[in-house]
DNA sequence: GTAACTGCAAATCCTTTGCTATGGA
DNA sequence: TCCATAGCAAAGGATTTGCAGTTAC
């Protein structure tokens, strides 16, 4: 991978974003440093920094949310203000539980919960 | 909800159908029994049935896949024959200890493993 | 110099929607 | 009759791709 100032801005804005951002937000964010950056390039980027293992891609409602935070961990979205956190929790014991019970070999668990969140219990 | 043809062979062909289809395969199934049946009126009874809790989808890679089988379980998609296997297993003590230490209320929790299934392996 | 990268626009994929006509209760 | 549903086609949103010009190494 080769240097470029957008591919640069593109991962810093993901690093920097903690809700998890889309291809759409990082675009508009990446405009107001770099006006003329096109969308395509964004999700280029994004592309190529998933594959590099620079970044993660998860996919919430059926659109792609990237996220820098590159441990093990899991997903919990509140159904009241939609928003995405982190949960972590260890998933080794439940993956080989089922392992062992199916004979697949399992490389990838992901988990996303669903639920009210902290904050929106007490609104 | 009112009868009608389109929707109930709609619901036998994802009930009749063990591997998870899509919108598309259910379009292209349907208009073998049904030739002028439209994808638009798929894709509307499909949500119907799902919104009505007749079948459940579940989002592979971005695409929505539909499910027949409506009691609580997870999925398994082998990476190498993309196949989507049901897993059949007990999430409860892994969602109530999530509960506990993060105090979100979760009512949903959907579990997606990737890997090589036990047939994959022997080839 | 050259291969990787960019911006732009068009294309593609999946899904939804607006419309008028039809059909089930 | 009346309203849910159908078929069709156009629109929609998210993402990818083709191409010609630009830039890092």
């Amino acid at each position: 991978m080769r240097f470029s100032k957008q591919r640069d801005l593109i991962l810093n804005i993901v690093q920097d974003t903690r809700t998890h951002p889309t291809a759409d937000y990082v675009y508009e964010k990446a405009r107001t440093q770099l006006p003329n950056v096109s969308l395509g390039t964004v999700y280029r980027n994004l592309g190529q920094l998933v594959d590099n293992k620079l970044l993660k891609s998860i996919n919430i409602d059926g659109t792609i949310h990237y996220d820098a935070f590159l441990d093990d961990h899991q997903h919990f979205q509140c159904k009241t203000c939609n928003r995405v956190f982190d949960i972590d929790i260890n998933t080794k014991d439940f993956v080989s539980q089922v392992e062992s019970k199916t004979n697949h070999i399992i490389d990838r668990c992901q988990i996303h919960l669903v639920g009210i969140c902290k904050d929106c219990q007490n609104n």
